[in-house]
DNA sequence: TTACTATATCAATAGGCATTGATATAGTAT
DNA sequence: ATACTATATCAATGCCTATTGATATAGTAA
């Protein structure tokens, strides 16, 4: 029997997930994506939360955007994050199927 | 409101599943996880499924079993693997409730 | 014993990445 | 225009880790 994770679908899922896995496996992103499940915050409020420099979480929050896990929104100076839903329960469904 | 990863319990859960990232964010393992999900397999086995060196093989095992996410079963010569499904139920129940 | 097989470990290398400090950009206000 | 605020980018550093090649260990068979 072949594994699915040898086909053509589920190889390029499994590597979406090894993305994921990639940007969600440091502490401060992790914390961020909790943070953002109670709704969308500006970069200010995940400084304040995750109390280190503003440019270090500038960094992080790139991470996370780049691999499509966050979507941004600016309203004049600030930068409001919040989770792509859609990708989260994209991931999810294919968690609970390997795992 | 206070997020609930500021909490010494779900800060430690988070901490948890920051490692379960991290050893799975790994092509060559998340793979392996996939693998093992129809059975424990032998080591050659893994190796033959991956197509890789039995020496890399065995680094990326020792990875997932560092992170209690595999278990081990020794049978003459040959040692099996497989996956240690409390861990990984206890991670998707996590998982689940932060994303 | 010797030979072989399965798996693990050791050492070295190279690339990636989290962190820091400094600076740039862009929007707002005066 | 100047000053300020919020965010992003750039450059440098040091640590971590995936990969490779060589070697060791342990079990089996003759």
């Amino acid at each position: 029997m072949k594994c699915f994770c040898k086909t053509n679908q589920s190889s390029e899922k499994l590597l979406e997930t090894v993305d994921f896995f990639k940007a969600s496996s440091d502490e401060n992103r992790l914390k961020i994506i909790c943070f953002l499940k109670h709704g969308e915050k500006c970069v200010c409020d995940i400084v304040d939360f995750l109390g280190i420099p503003q440019n270090l979480v500038s960094h992080h929050l790139k991470v996370l955007r780049d691999k499509n896990i966050l979507l941004t929104r600016k309203e004049g100076l600030k930068v409001f994050y919040r989770i792509d839903e859609t990708k989260i329960s994209k991931i999810l469904t294919f968690l609970t199927h390997i795992l």
